[in-house]
DNA sequence: TTCCAGGCGTATC
DNA sequence: GATACGCATGGA
């Protein structure tokens, strides 16, 4: 990792990242592209932490950031320090996730909140990314940061109505009330051989398979994770009838993600 | 108008 | 344990 503090900024030179790719692909929702005389900038948020950032040529531009934030921060948020490069020459072993590698080679997996990310995955059942970006937003604005758990769980279906989150609402008030009385905890959560962890997530309303696993793997960073969806259930048909190659054992979740960017672009 | 969107709960067999 | 169906909302 090679970075310069300059001015208020911190200029990065990363290989294997693409801001597009990872700010928009559908593991975050409060990413806002902004008109920009870069390539492209963006503004959101890590926990209530925000950023604009920029990318141009290789190189990316944290505005307004101390070099301690960076390190303490944003270096962990966009997995700074994991080598991608050399997880996708592992991968590219299998000549459909090479393809898949050279398409959308610039996805990282963020570390998010584990709290935030079960509500957004909740959100996100059966409903489409714009949709889920602006329920998020509704309710960020509404309270002037993501929610706590402990804010949430005193709500109810009607004082939600705002969000028009529909019949997710109910599911939202059930994780947030799980959360908040400690009859799941998230952090031990995160630790637990993922067969039970999967399982202890799946205790929450409105949270299945899918979610359980989105959860794990942009919430805990949990990269063996592997959300299926309908896009990825027809990856598998086509092209992995027996399952993931082997050379994907311990980073299915990587592998998800390029696979999801790929087949979704490809049939566009 | 009808269909669909990074699914899940419930009923039924 | 497998399969069918409804579900809130809003854009295409």
């Amino acid at each position: 990792m090679e970075y310069k503090a300059i001015n208020n900024n911190i200029e990065l030179i990363q290989p294997d990242f693409d801001l597009d790719e990872t700010l928009d692909c559908g593991q975050a929702f409060r990413w806002e592209r902004l008109p920009s005389e870069y390539e492209c900038t963006y503004s959101g948020f890590f926990l209530d932490r925000p950023l604009e950032i920029s990318q141009d040529k290789g190189k990316f531009i944290f505005h307004n950031t101390s070099e301690k934030d960076f390190l303490n921060i944003w270096k962990d948020y966009f997995d700074l320090e994991t080598d991608y490069g050399k997880i996708k020459g592992i991968l590219s072993q299998d000549e459909t996730l090479k393809k898949a590698c050279e398409f959308a080679g610039g996805i990282r997996l963020l570390k998010q909140n584990s709290w935030e990310c079960l509500c957004s995955f909740i959100i996100s059942q059966n409903n489409n990314i714009p949709r889920i970006k602006g329920i998020i937003a509704r309710l960020c604005d509404h309270y002037g940061h993501f929610p706590s758990a402990a804010e949430m769980a005193q709500e109810t279906v009607d004082s939600l109505g705002y969000l028009r989150s529909g019949f997710r609402a109910k599911y939202l008030i059930d994780a947030a009330q799980k959360t908040a009385s400690g009859e799941i905890e998230l952090d031990k959560i995160k630790e637990m051989p993922i067969e039970e962890a999967r399982k202890a997530l799946m205790t929450v309303k409105g949270v299945g398979p899918k979610v359980a696993e989105c959860v794990l793997l942009f919430g805990m960073h949990r990269a063996e994770a592997f959300p299926v969806d309908v896009w990825i259930k027809r990856v598998m048909a086509e092209y992995y009838p027996g399952g993931l190659p082997e050379c994907a054992a311990g980073n299915e979740g990587i592998a998800q993600q390029y696979l999801f960017h790929y087949i979704r672009n490809m049939e566009k």
